[in-house]
DNA sequence: CTTACCGCCTGTCGGC
DNA sequence: TGCCGACAGGCGGTAA
């Protein structure tokens, strides 16, 4: 499940491999992720060049001299790159290839990623409502305290919210709020400044931790290299629902918000 | 405008 | 042992 930690670590990874290649062919196998897959762009994307590999929220963006590709992992998406005498498998939907007989390949078996191609990457359909960056310093405790003023929804659903702010997966939203001692529960407007300050501290704090160990927040994930990362996060509440806190020793509680599973400790969250 | 909910997917897991 | 339903959840679209 790539969070955002796993993509800046794909993005890292995968940049001195892939900047200044010039792609040979666009190999298409599946067109039907998130959204379909247009039929168009092997055409577009031959002998085009790269020119740099970056990431807005959990989007990669493959930079092809001011023209774009926009890849999203979904929840179950992988980069490798890879020698092209590989066979693909079953879930390997496509393939970037490239003059030096490498490639790109994506492989996700839920198919909830995607990959868009367009000239004007900032007013994307996908990206033009995007909020600040959570490691950015436009993402502040100003910032989080304005913006959470009048609103009635839980906190944690506040922070979700692309528009807020990016990047923040229901695993570093339990964790953030855990790390701050704020229940999920809490209405956004009720955050006071104290709240606002710790949790935009807490979410740097795990986010920046998690790429530091190499963006394994998660058991299956493997870098573009297939490496596994260094070591696992160890996470504080997501996943430990009925264990026991590790600050207070009090049983967690799991609960569901949104249809998400959300863990908190009653007695350090207020 | 905000908020709540839907649907897309398949591998994994627990229960019977 | 094998089947089957529940679950995992990012996130844009839609309706209220």
């Amino acid at each position: 499940m790539p969070e955002l930690p796993e993509v800046e670590t794909t993005v890292r990874a995968l940049k001195p491999k892939i900047e200044k290649s010039l792609i040979k062919t666009f190999e298409l196998r599946n067109k039907n992720l998130r959204w379909p897959v247009s039929s168009n762009l092997a055409k577009i994307l031959i002998s085009k060049r790269v020119t740099s590999l970056s990431r807005r929220a959990k989007y990669l963006i493959v930079n092809l001299d001011s023209e774009y590709l926009l890849i999203h992992l979904g929840m179950s998406g992988s980069l490798r790159y890879l020698s092209n005498n590989i066979s693909p498998q079953k879930h390997d939907h496509w393939d970037l290839c490239f003059e030096n007989g490498m490639l790109l390949r994506y492989t996700d078996p839920r198919r909830f990623g995607s990959i868009h191609y367009t000239k004007d990457f900032k007013n994307h359909f996908l990206i033009k409502s995007l909020g600040p960056e959570p490691l950015s310093d436009a993402f502040d405790e100003n910032y989080l305290y304005k913006i959470s003023r009048g609103r009635e929804v839980p906190i944690k659903t506040l922070i979700m919210n692309s528009r807020i702010v990016v990047g923040i997966g229901n695993i570093y939203a339990c964790e953030a709020l855990f790390d701050s001692s704020i229940k999920p529960t809490k209405k956004a407007k009720r955050i006071t400044k104290n709240d606002s300050k710790a949790l935009v501290a807490a979410i740097k704090k795990v986010l920046e931790k998690a790429i530091k160990a190499g963006g394994t927040t998660l058991r299956d994930y493997l870098n573009p290299d297939n490496s596994p990362g260094y070591f696992k996060v160890e996470l504080q509440v997501y996943g430990r629902g009925k264990e026991d806190c590790l600050k207070c020793g009090r049983i967690l509680k799991e609960i569901r918000m949104n249809n998400r599973s959300t863990v908190f400790c009653p007695n350090c969250q207020r």
